[in-house]
DNA sequence: CGGAACATTGACCCATGTCAAGTGTCGTGG
DNA sequence: CCACGACACTTGACATGGGTCAATGTTCCG
């Protein structure tokens, strides 16, 4: 399949095959933010673009009555804040303690200008952050609560592999709230489905945020119609 | 506020404001397709980028057990087949008669390599795109059906307004399938909503797909949380 | 005129939201 | 070391919005 990106996968841009980019980066101011700190909020003007190095960023909307829509956690190698212009139209909040490089705008726009194809790399970068969005769409649309957080398990843990880490245990950095306002759902029908998933034998929950994946293949086809990854 | 486009406002790229494109487009050869003819679909090689002169595409991806998500419609002056690679990612179909200008991507990178701005332009239409995409998320994700059906039909007019046209009534160029496959509801739901925003007076249905606005506030309010256009 | 495609409407039901209670788990301070 | 509160998570009972299935209506076109 040709789908480069998956369910959370790259929802914010990664920075590998990028060249001078790393070059760029490496040099770059680092930045440690707590859990629950801001890195950047809707309406700040936007000043630099950050990559993550350690830890996680979730990206989320709200809306004026308080409900909130998760478009994307970044983890380290993904880079926050592309693809805006002026001022930033969501927060980017850390849920563990965090370390970023920062890189200036100013920087960035220069890169552009002088080298013709940094911007069209810029282009290539969000065309994946872009589908990776589009993908959670056809998640959050048109799939049940079971379908969604099997897609999410499975998703992180493909991201999981394609870092070098374990794909079938892992900890979600993440609240059950974070993830229910990533798919769409409430906090206890994640927690229900997380609980069935565990009562067919599919998954474990060693503890509340650390899972293992028991079934691959049975997990796979519950999140039927899956876009799977080549 | 800041956010720079709407619900179905810009699910396609637009060209406004895009410098010499618009000069290597005026040149480029003209494409005619009949409804529900597509102009392209998933998996085909990505040969052209093509602009929308007149009538309407829907742009949409398929799930194996054949759900329908409807990410975008594109309308006269939107882009269509950026931001992928290789491959097409999702099918785009007119939904009536279209013409549309036909660049070759070969033009494309090679304006990209020239011109150091025209990346970057790329890089910024896309975001506009992403931003839009991610409203769209916003919508689907955590809203009523009859905020998501209202949310639609002020996009919609905001779009008509934009282009000159008249923003309290308008024609829906899309069935109701489609709209339902772009909010995440079933026919019946859709039709059911606009049943009963006639009822309450809100709007008029004078044929099935042509809609009249009629209390403009009342359904600002409704569709609360608006992330309001500047 | 007949048929196809699209839209509307009704009856029913179920998945998921809502509300409420109860159960860890962790960190702090006595 | 224990008590306490804060916070996250789980579980249950119940309500309901929207999906499903089925029938009917409408428009359009051959």
């Amino acid at each position: 399949m040709q789908t480069m990106s998956h369910l959370a996968s790259q929802t914010a841009v990664n920075t590998r095959a990028m060249g001078g980019f790393e070059r760029t980066l490496a040099q770059a101011s680092l930045r440690r933010v707590e859990a629950k700190e801001f890195v950047f909020a809707e309406g700040d003007p936007i000043t630099h673009v950050f990559r993550v190095e350690t830890g996680a960023v979730a990206l989320y909307k709200i809306l004026v009555d308080g409900r909130r829509q998760v478009v994307g956690f970044a983890y380290p190698g993904d880079l926050l804040g592309l693809g805006a212009h002026g001022q930033h139209v969501m927060n980017a909040q850390a849920i563990k303690p965090t370390r970023l490089r920062c890189l200036a705008m100013a920087t960035l726009t220069q890169s552009a200008a002088k080298d013709p194809t940094f911007g069209f790399k810029l282009y290539e970068a969000l065309g994946r952050e872009l589908a990776a969005t589009r993908d959670l769409m056809l998640t959050t649309g048109q799939r049940s609560a079971t379908e969604r957080v099997v897609s999410f398990l499975l998703a992180f843990s493909h991201r999981s592999q394609r870092n070098g880490q374990n794909p079938t245990e892992f900890e979600l950095p993440m609240t059950r709230a974070d993830i229910g306002d990533f798919l769409g759902l409430t906090i206890e029908t994640v927690s229900r489905t997380f609980t069935k998933l565990k009562t067919l034998g599919l998954i474990e929950l060693p503890q509340s945020n650390r899972v293992k994946l028991v079934d691959i293949d049975e997990l796979e086809s519950l999140a039927s119609g899956e876009d799977q990854e080549c």
